[in-house]
DNA sequence: CGCCCCATTGAGTGGTTTCAATCGCAGTGG
DNA sequence: CCACTGCGATTGAAACCACTCAATGGGGCG
């Protein structure tokens, strides 16, 4: 099963069996990538969609200066260019951080999908649909909050992501991410990451190593980066 | 026609009349509404979705001070929760910015095309990508752009989506912001958006009244503001 | 007429940036 | 085996952008 992970915590348990296996056999090709590696470049024609199953991606946009702004990070189980499905071509750029393992699925199949199966369509959409969610919140996190802020509702939102696939314990994860990494991120210069981690690191809110968070005071970090988990959709009740 | 406008510039050319007629005929209600009414609140549940037919209305978040972010301005032809659909509740409010003119569409009319329209769902579905590819747009403006750039970029945008819909001509267009309106916008504040806006007017880039924009040096403002319009699929080659 | 909000401007403060330097670690090649 | 190299992490000092506080004037509305 490749895609144990797929949508999860994504409307994944609105899927029926039936629906799973479709997904499971569409799968075109599954490939692992190394760290570091560009996957998809802006205006790129795109033919198929990739799902993450192992490992980290995050797409990103180059200002006129060459410097980088994430727009997202992605986690296993995340389908990560479902929307080059209905656009064609993209906006952005998408790269891996650290090693990944990747399923892809041809466009055309996917739109066989769309026309035999209404309710897995609207499923697929909400995904793309909660990466928006995301988007918001990343633009009210760089609008509203400072520097400390902005770093502590990325690693709330990431602990709580990869919480739902199981891959945070008790605020402790891996991220294959650098100082630089997170500056390009949260839209301030590695130097002043470096500064206000150590802050954060000194109040015991988190220790941030290569490739290591712990997050040892989830309630102070959740103050600072003002973080509700609402806009995940984690418990959808409606 | 009702919806004239509607999805102009966001995939219309590839609608076939027969679609345009599902969704002129898919219309609950029509409304009017003052300026500065909230449609929606965070976390409600919706049982319908707000085409913009005439005027403006923004998205926005609160934060812990109960200061605002916009997440999007919407222009008329935008289907403005339409990610309501899948997502049953919101994790935003909306409300107007100006007088509005509005349709309404019944989630469960929505289902039924999505059972019976592949193509149009399709449609609908890339729509609500775009608002995405705007979103991740923003989070670059917001993360790599400063005050000035962050404005210059809003008002080239608007620009080129109201050209879109016949509402702007030659960098003319009517816009019910108020400086606080435009801070809340570019995550700044509205003292500081006066300084920026007289600092543009000063170097003949635009000029900003109250319900008037005017660019008046466009190239100089694309400038400043990085603004490549390529992430609004104007001309979608692809 | 009074009130509130928007627009505008000044002065001082503070969060971030820029520039700069040091240290550690891993990969490379002699 | 070790110098060389590059990148990430770390810290200091100075400069700058944007914020806060404060005050004034203007316009719409009850």
């Amino acid at each position: 099963m490749q895609t144990e992970k797929f949508l999860l915590g994504r409307g994944r348990e609105d899927l029926s069996d039936d629906e799973k296996r479709v997904i499971e056999d569409s799968i075109a090709t599954v490939r692992t990538l190394p760290g570091r590696t560009r996957l998809i470049r802006a205006g790129e024609r795109v033919e198929h969609s990739t799902l993450l199953l192992e490992g980290f991606i995050c797409r990103y946009m180059d200002d006129r200066e060459g410097q980088r702004q994430l727009v997202a990070v992605h986690v296993p189980g995340d389908f990560v260019d479902l929307h080059g499905f209905p656009m064609k071509y993209l906006d952005h750029d998408i790269a891996t951080l650290g090693p990944v393992k990747v399923a892809t699925f041809e466009h055309d199949t996917l739109t066989t999908i769309t026309e035999r199966f209404p309710h897995l369509t609207r499923m697929l959409w909400f995904s793309t649909l909660l990466d928006a969610a995301m988007h918001r919140e990343w633009i009210f996190r760089l609008g509203r909050l400072g520097a400390e802020g902005r770093l502590a509702h990325l690693f709330c939102e990431l602990n709580v992501r990869l919480g739902m696939v199981g891959l945070a314990r008790d605020g402790v994860f891996a991220l294959p991410m650098t100082q630089p990494d997170l500056a390009e991120a949260c839209g301030i210069t590695g130097v002043h990451v470096n500064r206000v981690l150590r802050g954060l690191r000194e109040r015991g809110a988190l220790t941030f190593k290569a490739n290591e968070v712990r997050i040892l005071d989830r309630k102070a970090l959740e103050a600072i980066g003002e973080f509700e988990s609402d806009y995940l959709y984690v418990n959808r009740t409606a």
